[in-house]
DNA sequence: GTCTATACAGTGATAGAC
DNA sequence: GTCTATCACTGTATAGAC
């Protein structure tokens, strides 16, 4: 429940935005989102077309405010194993995993190209971003030149995502760190000195 | 009488096991599952006491079946970096994601222990085998002494993992690939030559 | 062991009053 | 803009006939 202060058109965007998370698009039903926002049926029907409108305004937020929160990491300072390595060390709530990837393994929201197109965009420029800064590492001598950098980048997602996956069937953030650790671990060894 | 077929609790088990697979368990209802296998309401309720019974079942032969598809490749020959890539770059339907994986995804079944455990079980199990492949390899010299065996396997088993997620975003198998890449790339180059 | 009938809450949406 | 009423349909399960 939110204030009164916060106009129910976004109560229901960030109501669902939660609930998105916790129970993905397929376990989240329109009266849950009522039930937790404090709103009215009438009112979602007023606000937005129906679930897929309402998810599709809750999906952009969540995706860019996951661009914003990497970007705040990986755009600061720092030689590029040190962005890299804030990035992945970064504070996250491991058992709940991410809000952007989980909704890959939802079948309605994959199948959906408007709903899957933030999915996509998010994590792509993701990699893009991550891409460059080892493309840089590369050019100031800091990793050898072997790499490539959007395979590099594409293994440090998925590291991040994957991880999220042990940590959940573990039931403990213990597998993520551990595969944070083995991924830095190579990327520190893959120096040109090295 | 073997006559007709397959017997009905086993077509209730793999019509389970291929709609959790797409479908994940919250968006897996009995109904489904009756007319995907042929079998009728009475059926169902004789050989299981319900859902989450007979998806226990159906996952216990998933983790199974993902487990000796595994060993298949992890205990097969060549040397350690061989048989870890041999496990990367087996074949895989990416697009459909990993069926024991996904699971970790539903909140129903991460709430439930009987459920998650052969999920957790089937993961730990994967990368304490790799784990231990990876041991050999130092002790052969093939991996640097300074890498650690479970964080290695962990990052390798994440991958994979996350690498779905990736490929299920872009709706290609192509981020997987190249994470997949990304990560041999690193492992070839943590050799205490190098 | 399998079938049909039934139950009853939940889902996703519409209608119309205020 | 918000509320309540209503609706057709699905989800999960039980009962009892065959």
């Amino acid at each position: 429940m939110y204030s009164r202060g916060v106009n129910t058109s976004e109560r229901l965007i960030e109501s669902t935005r939660e609930l998105l998370w916790e129970r993905g698009y397929v376990g989240t039903s329109p009266k849950a989102i009522l039930e937790r926002s404090g709103a009215g049926q009438g009112s979602m029907y007023h606000h937005f077309k129906g679930k897929p409108d309402l998810a599709l305004a809750a999906i952009r937020r969540t995706a860019e405010e996951m661009r914003a929160t990497a970007e705040g990491v990986l755009g600061g300072p720092g030689t590029p194993y040190e962005r890299i390595e804030a990035y992945l060390r970064r504070e996250r709530d491991v058992l709940r995993g991410c809000p952007v990837g989980r909704l890959t393994m939802d079948p309605d929201v994959v199948a959906d190209d408007e709903l899957r197109a933030p999915v996509d965009e998010t994590l792509d420029w993701l990699r893009e971003r991550i891409a460059g800064i080892v493309e840089e590492g590369r050019e100031q001598g800091q990793f050898a030149s072997s790499l490539d950098g959007e395979e590099i980048a594409a293994a440090i997602v998925a590291t991040v995502q994957g991880g999220y996956v042990l940590a959940r069937a573990a039931g403990s953030p213990a597998p993520f760190d551990a595969g944070v650790r083995g991924l830095l671990s190579l990327l520190a060894s893959a120096t040109p000195s090295a």
